[in-house]
DNA sequence: AGCACGCCGACT
DNA sequence: GTCGGCGTGCTC
């Protein structure tokens, strides 16, 4: 094996730079004896990287001029070789630099060159000794009783210096003194415990559970399509029992773990195992050690955010995307991944089955179960045998209004709450309201650095640009026609809140929005606030539509559905559909049935009887025809090529001399759209220009993207913007 | 990507 | 005379 080495002793290493090609170096010292996915420490140009051997060689081109490596980071691979495989499929067909895409899928403890050895955490342990202390050393006494105290399972430095303060030199002194002793090693995840019990399985949960659990060991794909309350989790959880029996380890995904820790709670009730969260708001110490955990087998379950996919896993038996279509598992910055997509992917290499479910089911998740890829499965009763909701369609057409509310809105708003019951009032919209405009002229207040309208905040009497968080001071004069006649517009949740504030004095409200509820402690105050019933009026934007579970909730108003309704991105009513029958479905369970009042200028507009008389499957399937008479994705492949520059026409010229330039033989394959501006033209002083790229669905772009990256690496007119290749975009 | 080098205009 | 703007070239 060392022959085999020493005859291979030019790395080929991956670096975080935007270039396609790897390097090569030497290798001076013994190698590890498998290189390949150790991360090493090299010198390129003037600096210092970490990279990634990724291949050895007896033979470089760039023989004469070869530079020896630092270090090795590592004496064995940091990257395992699946991990490779699937970061260099991923980094194929997102177009991105690989050394770039390794750099982004390492957690950053380890992307700083840190190693394993600075996770582990140093354990006490009695010694078995006669000696005793002196009668006066108290401390020594007291720290000496509580390690005594596991005497099997020891103790840790971290969870001691917690119990006693500033007890370091005692520890010392006691390990001097033989009394105790050390080790070090990874932290133990503490295993769940059962306080939750599989419930039976209504029949149609039950074929599902069936049809899935016959074939465990395969990779074949589900989609349950469940509208809300239909228990998806609990068929999610009766199949991971069966995964952990196998002694094998799950992989859940969720959009945003931090909005919804009463998901964690329930799968954390239900097993006796070790679970471990994966997700941005963790420090980097703690997601590296669960990363360490999950790659020696020691997590059973890992519940996270779209990032997890990166994990090591050691024998995974199962993945489960939950809200599948949600477009956060889409990264939107450097390394433009789907971590649904990808999660397939991850299936089909390990051989296992993956689960997606929603009850707003992504367009591409139907289309793959039409052509019979993917499982469909469809949950349409309520498994708590709760009705669907009630929905009232409110036509606002030629009434008086209050603030927004229709009269017959405030007096529904009243019943439900007589009752004792909750109501949610769905703004998707933070601040006060969404323009500041002169009456007189017509004049509306933008944002100097972006193409939108600045929104009034009440609560700092300022503007504020919703999209670079610029600030400007209200003027009481028009500056355009110099008319006093100026004021606020539109609705937003600030307003709202004064609002039901003023209306419903006896009623407490809670606002839930990014203003109010910055960080995630306090979204967790507020949901134990609404939980207990304390809170009788939730105000809130999309933070309070996603997945949570309100047991006395029974009214969802909907004020102003119509947004969304003409919307510039082809996606926008599939957006729209998807958040309109997301927060309605926070009405009614536990039993009670739900109501759903939806304001709207468009009472008589189809979409409400296909929103709430048929099948979501109906719905996006009227969707899909639209979407295939005019090509679009996903019944064709996408890729956006974006450009953003402080010159607009330079962010213009840039993409049309692209396109002008993109081979013969390539263009044949594909359709171009543009080069058109963003739909939000300017942001932050950047204006934004796209070239839509669409092909037929079963021709391969892989030469294509290739093309483009090696325009970009190569084109000099590149380095002067900002662009970017986004295959399968979720937004323009 | 990120950095050095080098060329040019505008300040002490 | 020098500081710093950014255009260009290079990385095994």
């Amino acid at each position: 094996l060392s022959n085999k080495n020493n005859n291979n002793r030019i790395l080929k290493v991956a670096i975080p730079v935007a270039l396609i090609d790897c390097f090569d170096y030497s290798a001076v010292d013994n190698l590890p004896k498998n290189p390949i996915g150790c991360r090493v420490l090299v010198p390129f140009n003037n600096r210092q990287l970490i990279a990634v051997v990724i291949a050895t060689s007896s033979t470089s081109k760039y023989k004469d001029t070869l530079k020896p490596i630092i270090k090795f980071l590592d004496d064995s691979p940091f990257f395992s070789s699946d991990l490779l495989k699937l970061s260099k499929w991923a980094n194929d067909y997102y177009a991105y630099f690989y050394g770039m895409t390794l750099n982004q899928i390492m957690p950053g403890f380890y992307r700083q060159g840190k190693d394993e050895s600075q996770l582990w955490q140093t354990i006490y342990y009695v010694n078995k000794t006669t000696k005793t202390l002196p009668a006066k050393a108290h401390k020594m006494q007291q720290v000496l009783n509580l390690i005594s105290q596991n005497p099997t399972t020891g103790i840790s430095h971290n969870n001691l210096i917690q119990n006693i303060k500033s007890c370091t030199a005692i520890l010392k002194k006691l390990k001097e003194q033989n009394f105790i002793k050390s080790d070090a090693c990874l932290p133990v995840i503490q295993k769940s415990k059962i306080t939750d019990f599989a419930k039976k399985l209504n029949p149609e949960q039950q074929v599902i559970y069936d049809n899935i659990q016959q074939d465990l060991n395969n990779f074949t794909v589900h989609l349950i399509d469940g509208i809300t309350g239909s228990g998806k989790t609990e068929i999610y959880l009766q199949l991971i029992d069966k995964i952990l029996q196998q002694q094998k380890q799950v992989l859940i995904l969720v959009p945003e773990i931090g909005l919804t820790p009463q998901l964690v709670q329930r799968f954390s009730s239900r097993f006796a195992t070790e679970i471990i969260t994966m997700h941005s708001g963790l420090n980097q110490t703690i997601r590296a050690t669960g990363y360490l955990q999950t790659k020696q087998n020691k997590a059973k379950i890992i519940i996270g955010t779209r990032s997890a996919i990166w994990c090591q896993f050691k024998n995974l038996g199962m993945i489960i995307v939950d809200e599948e279509h949600d477009s956060s598992f889409k990264q939107q910055s450097k390394f433009l991944y789907h971590a649904r997509d990808l999660s397939v992917v991850i299936a089909k290499n390990n051989n296992i089955p993956i689960i997606l479910g929603s009850a707003t089911s992504s367009m591409e998740s139907y289309l793959n179960c039409q052509s019979k890829k993917y499982n469909y499965h469809l949950l349409k009763t309520r498994a708590t045998k709760t009705l669907p909701p009630r929905v009232t369609i409110s036509a606002l057409n030629n009434l008086k209004l209050y603030e927004g509310f229709a009269s017959s809105t405030l007096t529904k708003i009243c019943e439900h709450l007589r009752q004792n019951n909750q109501v949610l009032i769905y703004i998707n919209r933070r601040g006060f309201a969404p323009k500041y405009m002169c009456f007189e002229c017509g004049e509306i207040k933008t944002c100097r650095h972006c193409s939108a309208t600045m929104t009034y905040h009440k609560a700092i009497n300022r503007l504020r640009c919703h999209f670079c968080n610029a600030l400007a001071d209200i003027k009481d004069i028009c500056e355009k026609c110099g008319s006093h006649n100026i004021g606020v517009v539109g609705l937003g949740s600030e307003k709202i809140d004064n609002v039901i504030n003023d209306s419903y004095p006896a009623y407490k409200s809670v606002r839930v929005d990014r203003d109010t509820t910055a960080n995630k402690g306090q979204l967790e105050q507020k949901l134990n606030q609404i939980t207990t019933g304390d809170c009788k009026i939730l105000i809130g934007t999309q933070m309070l539509a996603k997945g949570h579970h309100f047991p006395k909730l029974s009214l969802v108003v909907i004020m102003d559905a119509d947004r969304g309704l003409f919307g510039t991105d082809f996606r926008s009513i599939e957006h729209m559909s998807q958040e309109i029958i997301q927060v309605a479905g926070r009405s009614g369970r536990e039993g009670k049935q739900g109501e759903v009042l939806i304001q709207t200028m468009q009472p008589k507009n189809q979409i409400w009887d296909q929103l709430f008389g048929s099948s979501y499957f109906d719905l996006i399937y009227s969707y899909i025809k639209i979407r295939t008479q005019h090509s679009l994705p996903p019944i064709t492949s996408q890729i956006l090529i974006r450009a953003k520059s402080k010159n607009a026409k330079f962010a213009d010229n840039f993409l049309e001399i692209f396109k002008n330039n993109i081979p013969h033989d390539l263009k044949q394959q594909i359709r171009i759209l543009g080069p058109a501006p963003a739909p939000m033209e300017k942001i932050a002083n950047l204006y934004r220009f796209n070239l839509v790229i669409l092909c037929h669905k079963n021709i391969s772009l892989a030469s294509f993207k290739k093309w483009v990256l090696h325009y970009m690496a190569n084109n000099k007119y590149a380095k002067k913007l900002s662009w970017s290749i986004d295959v399968d975009a979720v937004n323009s």
